[in-house]
Parts: C-alpha cells; structure tokens; sequence
DNA sequence: TGGTCATGCGTACGAGCGTACACATGATGC
DNA sequence: GCATCATGTGTACGCTCGTACGCATGACCA
C-alpha cells in the first residue's frame, strides 16, 4: 500500500489507454476460460496470448474479490485467481494493487452514479422525484447486498487514501446535483446524508428496515 | 485474521479476567515508559516487570493505531511499538489479534453510547432533546475526527466479521434506546440513520456541513 | 537474605504478500 | 515458410506478518 510517486514501469510508457497489444480479433466476452471438463491435476496449458479486455475483466473480478474479502483481503494473488489469469498478467496490466483498486472503485462509482442519474432523471415532477428516491433505496441500494459493501469499503478506504477520496467526492457530488434537479442544495444534500445513513443502518443491522420503513421516512422528510 | 475454535493457550486458561501477575503496587498511570531524555542508541534496559494496568494501556493503544493507520494497518508489532511494550506482551496478554481488535472496538463503543446517554439523558422535555441531538453531533461526533475515523473503520469490520457486529449492533441499539426516552421509536430509528449519514458525509466531503446546516437538519427533521 | 518458580520477554519460524525480471511464445512482415 | 521481436508468463526475492516457545527475571516466602 503506497501511492508515492512514479507510477511504475509497464510498457506501453506514455499515456496509452490498454496497456499494448494489437486490435486482432474481435472482443468476445471470456475469449477462453476453463477447459470444460479435464480432471483435477495438471492444470493445462491453454493458450491466453492475445486476450483484449482482459484489464477490464481483471477489474470486475476486483470488484468481486472486494465484495466477498473485503479490500484487506484484495491480493494480486487474489484478483487472478478469480479472473482465472496468472499473476504475472496483474503487474503487466497495472503498475501497482493500488491502481488496480482505484480503478476499481472509480469503476464501482460510475455505475452507481449511473443509476442515480436515471432514477431521477426519469421523474418530472416533484411528487415523482420521491417515488424515484424511495424507488432508488429501496431497490437499487438496498436490493444488492455486494453493492452496499463495496460502498462500506469504498468509504473507510477513501478515509485513508487520497486517490480514492476524490472518487468517493465525486460520487457524493453526482448523486447531490441529481437531487438538485428536484430539490433546493440544501434538501439535496440532507437528502443525500439521510439515504446514506439509512443504508447504513439497514445494512448492518440484524433488524434492517422493511421497504415501508424506508419510505416513511424518505416521505416525511420530503413531505 | 482468524476467528477459528480455540482462543489459544494463555497461561490462566480457565476464565480469570486479567491474565495473572500478582496484586502488588498501587496502579498509577503509565508505570515506566521512555527512560526520559537518552542517546538514541542502546535502547537502554529498562524493568519493567510487574505492570498492571498493561492490558487496558494496550487496548488504548490499539483505538490510537486504528484510528492512525486503519484496521488493515493495525499489527501486533504496530500496537506494541505505540504502547512501548515488547512484541512478546501482546501473545501474553492477548490469544489473537482478533482479540485485541474486539475489545478495542468494544471499550471504544462503550465510551460512545456513554456519552449518548449523557447527553441524552439531561434533556427534560421534547425541545431539550433535540437541542441535545443537535450538541451531540455538532461537537461530540464532528469535534473528534479521531472517533469518526474509528466508527467507519468499525462498520466495515464489522461487516466481516461476526464477533464486531455483535459490538455495532449494541452501539446501536443503545444509541436507539437513548433517543426513544424522547421520540417514538420510528422517529428514534430515522433519526438514528440521519445523524449516521451527516457524520459519514461530513468525514469524507472536503466541503463539510456547518454546525448551522447540521443544526438545520435536525430541527427540519424533529420539528 | 537466599531459593524458587510464576511471570513476562526475545527470538525464530513458516506463510503470504507485492513486485521485478528473464524468458517462452506466437502474431507479423517479408 | 521463416525470422523477428513485442507481448504475456513463470518464478523468485525480500519483506512483514501472526504466533509459538524456551529462557531470563525478579517478587515472594521462609
């Protein structure tokens, strides 16, 4: 864990979006994987040259791992093994495991942010921007548990790292100009804190609140 | 990071509280500690037998790492150096780093919903304790950036591992408990979940609320 | 005061980590 | 079809970690 400077070596120097390799082959989703079915020993020896979207591939599996080990249990070691790549492919793809988690968690944010934009885009009046919050909490928040704890881990990580705290900023700073298409900055941003904490709270309690509870007090602080 | 069977040996395996050392001298703080003002070399020898009230300083310890360097940052070696205690101390005084993470959480929580039920508990009439809620994380939740680190530092614990959210789920509902002397106990839960997320969102924007918005929430919210 | 033994400490071990780097590999240009 | 060399992998290194355990130490009893 060190975010001092020089980005690392890796080859492609310059600022070049994926790391090398020539366009070739159209990007089929999981261009190889597992071998079907081949007994236990001997794990193979497959051909992986020339695997475009792996980078991307290796940042879903990153996410995953976070979900299910938390991030002081993310490894390179880790993160292979769940995208079914060798080690070596992780220092080749990214400079450093803290690259890798930032990516990861931008990545996290922009999809969550998407969400946001189009729950409450869809709204056209004010009485329908409620609906669209509640909606969003209820379902979207609270209806994917890896979600919610990958947002715990984005948060106590961001508190430590300054890279991620300018994704964590920019996360919160979406979700609160979405609101402010329906609401004044300040409801925005107190609406913002109360969902916040309400998912919070539902998801580490042994009693979460029940979808009515939910908009209850969505409904009375809006209402 | 292992919570198995077996808390480990410990020379007072049946359930003693502290692990054994003698009655001996009064407790005064801090026994020994720096020899004072020495030439960096040489560690010097110091006595240090015969210390009560070692464990406790471990576990005050502990709270200062965690909230410096974050539970993944948090090591045997970490907290020993931070006491100035040998390495050796903490398998002595404690069977797993889980251990020490528990109980550090555990006094850590205790404190808190202390200082909710003082607060809290002053508060004679509907206004009073709102004026209450309002101080109480205007200054006692915001004024300690330490404590807020520790508390999101907890929940993301606690989302792992089963022994701290038995910790956070007291937190809570102690905390609840307090707020139902006042309100009822759908207004105690919401409430609960807003200061939640106005001290989450506080800790983390680089534009933090002012105790006016934080005072204005609360009263929108309560009155 | 001197012997005894519970108490507390120094040190070492095996595991797992991030990262570097020499080399195998197979797509490309002739 | 073959030589070439960028692309991707296997492996090893140095480090830190949690934990175990043999031994030094000094408080206590006679």
């Amino acid at each position: 864990m060190t975010a001092d400077p020089v980005p690392s070596r890796r080859p492609g120097a310059a600022g070049d979006p994926v790391p090398v390799h020539r366009p070739g082959a159209a990007g089929d989703p999981v261009p190889v994987h597992r071998p079907g079915a081949t007994g236990d020993p001997a794990p193979a020896r497959r051909s992986r040259r020339h695997d475009p979207g792996r980078r991307d591939r290796l940042i879903d599996a990153t996410l995953r791992v976070i979900a299910e080990r938390g991030v002081a249990g993310t490894t390179h070691r880790e993160i292979a093994r769940a995208a079914d790549v060798p080690l070596g492919s992780m220092t080749y793809h990214f400079g450093s495991l803290d690259e890798v988690l930032a990516e990861a968690f931008t990545r996290h944010a922009e999809a969550a942010a998407k969400v946001f934009d189009e729950r409450l885009g869809a709204a056209t009046d004010r009485d329908g921007a409620i609906e669209a919050v509640i909606t969003l909490v209820r379902d979207d928040l609270l209806g994917s548990p890896d979600d919610l704890v990958l947002a715990v881990e984005l948060y106590v990580a961001a508190a430590r790292n300054p890279a991620l705290r300018a994704v964590t900023q920019g996360w919160m700073q979406r979700s609160r100009r979405a609101l402010e298409r329906h609401f004044d900055p300040t409801t925005a941003r107190e609406v913002d804190a109360l969902i916040e904490g309400l998912v919070l709270h539902s998801a580490l309690s042994t009693d979460p609140m029940t979808p009515d509870q939910i908009r209850h007090a969505i409904e009375r602080y809006l209402r």
